[in-house]
DNA sequence: ATCTAATGATTGTCGGACAATCCGACGCAA
DNA sequence: TTGCGTCGGATTGTCCGACAATCATTAGAT
């Protein structure tokens, strides 16, 4: 790396697909192109650019890919506005690649779900608490089976995080949530009363919310999470062995 | 949302360079393909897959752009390990598009860096205090240079997430970390004695981990973060608007 | 053994082609 | 008039074949 005193800058050929893809897309961040605009056709497009069609199709493979173009109905191309799980789903995947661990897992989600429900405690309205209460009930009355446990569980903490009001830090806990939500399922079967424990906690943190008190809050969140550890362990786990897709597959399926 | 009865699922026609690129991503999902393993030519793919060398390359062009597959020094294909900065910038173009402002993303970041400080008051080693006591120093020799400061007050903060040694929180923050610390060097030049408080900051950090002092960690990362603010809004900038692109042009290079 | 030049393989791009599908207009029947 | 089937044009998905530029590799020169 001996990089002193260099004469000229590094040179990339950039190969015209990639341009086309380039072009299309700043004029979409910098907002000339807005969300459910038309792109023109393929051939339009070639047009343009004055390339081969090829070309412009591996070129909007790529802004379709990630979510920034889309096709509609008739496959005709629009600006979309690229929704998170299609980001998340791919963010989860580099997380399994890079071979991370449950137990990174379960810290950062302890660390995030805190301040999560902070955001809630302060923000929670009346409406976020009726859907949290409705979410508990159908919770109770589908008590035996864990698998929709699991799922009206999910459904609860991602209600929590919309009442905190805050898109950076929901974006920023989804991958996280991605992993951990859908071995709730195997957690709550590895203890006897688990969904009791869940149902229970997830109460007291509407209690808390009620009451708007951050400390309760705190309390029953940092519970929840060590129910979830300890379900995770009792179920054979290793919190030290990284996330692997045989655990995680169903949570992998884009769309 | 009438969904009661459904007699069919839906039909979902998969083109066919979608379907070469699931396959291979399913072979490198589930650990068939490994990090740095070669996928085949161009040809060879069309051979296996019996499909149209463009129906193949449209297919790997989705890949290449998530970076499941990369292309070495040759342009020949192999399987690669998606590293967050690419990852990241798509999502922080997402926020920008979704039109998320400031203060979503100040107190996104004060709660995710408070996380973080803690981890790292329990966990940074002697190296990782003397990499920043190194990159304070380096920080004062250049106080005057706004951009300067910038870049290493960036630098610090990476070296800090690093040394909380949590993979997941630290992508989680990603995303946030792109968007916020562009804008610091707009926030130094907004208070005359800018570069000062920040390095003071980061002293009072670095001393904290020392002491593994968290409530003291805890107190100069939210003070460090309210200057932030502060500058923000005596630089004239609204805390409520969103956040724009060109305010944060530079964040937006990939690679 | 090391460097160089020729050879072959591979990619990026191009032009053209065709079937399947979608959209819209048209005309016909109720 | 309203609803329905049909037709033509437009557009996409896929295929074929081709060629220049570039990289890898091998053979040849020093």
């Amino acid at each position: 790396m001996s990089e002193s005193a260099e004469k000229f800058s590094r040179i990339t050929p950039t190969p015209a697909y990639q341009m086309v893809a380039d072009a299309i897309e700043r004029e979409i961040l910098t907002g000339r192109l807005r969300p459910g605009d038309p792109i023109g056709t393929e051939a339009e497009l070639v047009k343009q650019f004055g390339v081969n069609r090829s070309t412009v199709r591996e070129g909007i493979r790529l802004l379709e890919h990630g979510g920034l173009v889309q096709r509609d109905s008739s496959r005709r191309l629009s600006v979309g506005l690229p929704h998170y799980n299609r980001l998340t789903t791919r963010v989860t995947r580099a997380l399994i690649l890079h071979e991370v661990t449950f137990r990174e897992l379960w810290e950062a989600t302890m660390a995030l779900s805190l301040a999560t429900i902070e955001f809630a405690v302060d923000r929670a309205t009346l409406d976020v608490i009726e859907a949290l209460e409705a979410n508990i009930a159908a919770t109770e009355e589908v008590q035996e089976d864990a698998a929709a446990v699991a799922e009206l569980d999910t459904e609860f903490h991602i209600i929590l995080e919309k009442a905190g009001n805050n898109r950076v830090l929901e974006l920023a806990r989804e991958p996280s949530n991605m992993l951990i939500y859908p071995t709730t399922e195997l957690v709550i079967r590895g203890v006897p009363e688990g969904a009791q424990r869940l149902v229970k906690a997830h109460k007291m943190l509407v209690e808390a919310l009620r009451q708007r008190d951050k400390e309760m809050a705190r309390l029953w969140t940092r519970r929840h999470l060590n129910d979830w550890r300890k379900g995770f362990e009792r179920a054979g786990k290793e919190l030290d062995q990284p996330i692997d897709l045989v655990t995680m597959r169903h949570a992998m399926r884009e769309r």
